[in-house]
RNA sequence: GCGGACAUGGUGGAAUUGGUAGACACGCUAGACUUAGGAUCUAGUGGCGCAAGCUGUAAGAGUUCAAGUCUCUUUGUCCGCACCA
């Protein structure tokens, strides 16, 4: 330990007090550098591998280092699990509680285009800012394990787990549509289209194929879902991740194609339907516009232009517009049909955009009588509506309740479960069908057409194909360049690389190109946690032994934004690693907790276009970080949206500065009975509360108790001490500076935790509400626990329910114990 | 449309899970004090009423000795997904 560091430059822990003293304003930003100083000199947070302690690793989301700084929002997560992660410090548990950079990222890369700063310039120039500002706060991360996603030594990784997502034969490359920017020229990921149109020119997005890498995480899709069964995240999460996977029960079943006279065609037209009992009641087939059979039956369509015509319509609509409106267009294939497996009957076949290709088999059998969209097309092309199940009145609309199979030959009468058994028993029979179980979710598409992301670690040779290249050339280094902006064919601005696009075949030797695509922001973020455990690991992402000691995560808190894509893919990704055996379970996070937003005073979100930001720099600057800390924790149920205030963060200061003013009275008295009392419910309160993220009581809590001090004549030093160990969590620093005015020469982030006894918690007199038929009418002081008796006669002398009682016999008296006495007259 | 969350003073929000509604804080009112400091201290503060008291948790009904809390209906707000067959 630093002793003079600690004393700020004073020998002796005497000399420095006498400097304090004369210290007796609350002057925060002197104690605040000061601590965090002595924090990071002495690694108070640091963590190393300890076999004889229990773990416990806490995990905030890391955050992208934009240029304009940390959010208020930042510290509300960060805090929130720094306070835990303290407590449970003091509670002798082993705390992992690291933080690093996600720094691959689009802001980056335009502000390059902009200003042709170069992203790893600006990258760098941001993360030393989100430091500083970081440690400003006071949080307890280990520092030493900080790294950033953009650090060659750290996407060596992240392209090695991509190679054998590869080599598993999870990766793999297909043409598939992309959101493309004709002015920009270049590729857009969805987060980038706002209303159809490119989020940095406004020009129209229109769809274009291009062949991208693609990860198989729909082959999770069914343990994603099932495996929440045994984690302990927040409902709506795991809601929210099942909703996104999608997963439906139906079947999959042939319609033979025919021509006009019914002569088979040699071509199945296959089909998901969740209800294959009600194939009785389909009269017409709808294909995705994009079905391939389009343009295979060509020469059979009598009227083909039309088609085409529909055909490139449903091309030139971005995804808004064609699910924006919910009027059903569409075209007959002229020329041929479809044939019935159930009944034999011929049915004619369309192309609509309501069906999706995408989706299921990308065709559908349609049950205008069972189903509203079915309806509404069968009413504007005036096609047959023939009811199967029984109910409702579908001269008016679609019956898509459940009810008994009518006109449905071997199916009458059946209900839903039986009728479905039966027609996929029947249709397995005749095998034209089966049970199939299908999924919203998506493959994961994994190509950037970008500069500033992890480059894909393959090779393209004529002979060979695609090549991974060997483990060895890790890290495949991005190439220098200056020029950002994609080619004319939105190819990645990688491209103009030609000194790195130029290669060798790893298999053959021969001539071969790089992939010019980088990976998504979401791929260094799918795995980060894991790099925590040894993140200065030069042969593996992370040893074994610190796996098996640091894994699972804990508790990991971050936004509900992130539910459905970095949740979720990094479930996958660890699911997948587990299946190859490199880390030792298979759900990453045992806890998943989410924060609610900060909006402005006005409720209006925080942006630099309304110019209501609140920036974190300047509250701490004028307030102070532990002011800053605890309002953040004070501001409202964690996990729901608050309001930013800058009079209730005024409230909080006045509330820090009280308890610096408390100082004043502290002596050797010894503890009262009440004292006792008072101090051992604040301390179960708090611990409780901190658990249960219920941070906005606790520090109702601490409240309390320090109005109660501040009514003391004289405080007890154990009272006064117990209050700091309880705010170090909160406010570390001023606890720090106190503990250490008080003559303690340890630090108190520390020291034990207090505990509670519950026994001692109780106060000995109770105060018990006494009603008469259920309306209030007094309270009685009483001794805790007495006996039912004499409080029923203490209630009875009450002068209001005497005067009642005088006039009215009690028919029957309830007493609840140290709560209540409800008289019924 | 589907899924989820929610509705309490002038404001943010508490309420031991069915047991004194409004803890704690902000704001406001009045007063005190001052080395005028983002001051501090004291008292008050859901509504109506001079008071005793009455009334009160989005609206309506129900269960109960007792409902902010449980059940049903209605209305409204927020979030996610959405022509998913």
């Amino acid at each position: 330990m630093n002793a003079k560091a600690r004393y700020n430059g004073k020998d002796s822990f005497d000399d420095w007090k006498k400097d304090w003293a004369l210290e007796e304003r609350y002057n925060f930003k002197k104690i605040e550098e000061k601590w965090q100083k002595i924090w990071d000199d002495e690694k108070a947070y640091k963590v190393e591998i300890d076999p004889d302690k229990e773990k416990f690793y806490a995990l905030v989301e890391f955050p992208y280092p934009s240029g304009a700084g940390l959010h208020v929002g930042h510290p509300r997560s960060y805090t929130a699990l720094d306070v835990i992660a303290r407590k449970k410090r003091m509670q002798g548990f082993n705390v992992l509680y690291p933080m690093g950079f996600d720094a691959f990222g689009l802001p980056a890369e335009n502000y390059a285009v902009k200003t042709g700063i170069h992203p790893a310039v600006s990258t760098k120039a941001n993360i030393e800012n989100f430091t500083r500002q970081l440690k400003s706060i006071g949080l307890s991360f280990d520092w030493d394990r900080c790294f950033n996603t953009c650090d060659p030594e750290y996407y060596k990784w992240t392209q090695w787990m991509f190679l054998k997502f590869f080599e598993k034969g999870l990766a793999y490359k297909s043409k598939i549509a992309i959101n493309w920017c004709p002015s920009c020229k270049v590729g857009l990921a969805n987060e980038e289209v706002v209303n159809g149109c490119c989020e940095r020119c406004g020009a129209e997005v229109v769809r274009k194929d291009k062949e991208q890498w693609m990860i198989a995480i729909t082959k999770y899709a069914d343990r994603l879902i099932d495996d929440l069964k045994d984690v302990d995240f927040i409902d709506r999460v795991k809601s929210q991740q099942i909703n996104w996977i999608g997963r439906s029960e139906g079947a999959e079943l042939d319609f033979e194609i025919t021509d006009d006279n019914g002569v088979l065609l040699n071509k199945k037209l296959r089909v998901f339907t969740t209800r294959p009992d009600t194939a009785f009641g389909v009269t017409y087939m709808v294909m995705a516009p994009e079905h391939e059979y389009v343009e295979y039956f060509k020469d059979k369509f009598a009227n083909y232009a039309e088609i085409q015509n529909y055909v490139a319509q449903t091309a030139k609509k971005s995804d808004l517009q064609r699910t924006a409106d919910d009027s059903k267009t569409g075209v007959e294939l002229k020329g041929i049909k479809a044939k019935n497996p159930f009944n034999g009957k011929l049915i004619p076949i369309f192309i609509s955009d309501y069906v999706l290709t995408g989706y299921g088999t990308g065709a559908i059998m349609a049950v205008p009588a069972h189903d509203q969209r079915d309806y509404d097309f069968a009413k504007v092309f005036n096609l047959p509506i023939i009811q199967v199940l029984e109910g409702g009145d579908i001269s008016e609309k679609a019956y898509e309740e459940d009810g008994a199979h009518i006109n449905s030959e071997f199916l009458n009468g059946m209900g839903k479960e039986d009728g479905i058994k039966a027609a996929i028993e029947f249709a397995k029979e005749h095998s034209f069908g089966e049970a199939k179980i299908n999924f919203k979710l998506r493959d994961w598409v994994f190509s950037r057409q970008r500069y500033w992301g992890e480059p894909i670690p393959m090779v393209y040779c004529e002979h060979c194909g695609w090549q991974p290249i060997n483990e060895s050339e890790l890290p495949l280094k991005l190439p220098e360049i200056s020029d950002f902006l994609p080619n004319d064919e939105g190819d990645s601005p990688l491209a103009k690389a030609t000194d790195w696009v130029n290669t060798t075949c790893p298999k053959c030797g021969g001539k071969a190109r790089r992939e010019t695509d980088v990976m998504p922001n979401w791929a260094g973020s799918s795995w980060y946690f894991l790099r925590y455990c040894d993140p200065h690991n030069d042969k593996e992402f992370a040893s074994k032994e610190a796996l098996d000691y640091w894994m699972n995560v804990d508790w990991y808190n971050g936004g509900m934004e992130h539910t459905t894509l970095h949740l979720l893919y990094s479930r996958f990704w660890h699911k997948f690693l587990y299946d190859c055996g490199y880390v030792p379970t298979s759900e990453p996070y045992n806890k998943r907790t989410s924060h609610g937003m900060i909006l402005a005073e006005n409720g209006e979100k925080m942006s630099k276009s309304r110019g209501n930001v609140i920036n974190p720099d300047e509250v701490i600057d004028s307030y102070g970080a532990d002011a800053f800390r605890m309002y953040e924790m004070f501001i409202g149920p964690f996990d729901q949206t608050a309001m930013w205030s800058d009079e209730s963060l005024n409230g909080v200061y006045r509330f820090i500065n009280k308890i610096f003013a408390l100082f004043g009275k502290v002596t050797k008295k010894a503890l009262s009975a009440k004292d006792l009392q008072v101090m051992h419910k604040c301390i179960l309160e708090v611990s409780e509360r901190i658990d249960q993220m219920r941070f906005n009581t606790a520090v109702s809590s601490m409240m309390t108790y320090v109005n109660y001090l501040a009514g003391l004549e004289e405080i007890p030093q154990e009272m006064y001490e117990t209050l700091l160990k309880l705010l170090a969590p909160f406010a570390p620093h001023l606890a720090e500076e106190m503990w250490a005015r008080l003559g303690y020469e340890t630090l108190i982030v520390k020291e034990g935790w207090p505990k509670g006894n519950a026994e001692l918690a109780k106060d000995n007199s109770v105060t018990i509400a006494v009603q008469i038929n259920g309306k209030m009418r007094g309270t009685i002081e009483i001794e805790r626990d007495a006996d039912k008796e004499k409080v029923i006669s203490t209630a009875k002398a009450l002068e209001n329910v005497a005067k009642q009682l005088a006039v009215s016999e009690p028919k029957k008296i309830i007493v609840v114990p140290n709560r209540i006495v409800n008289i019924v007259i």
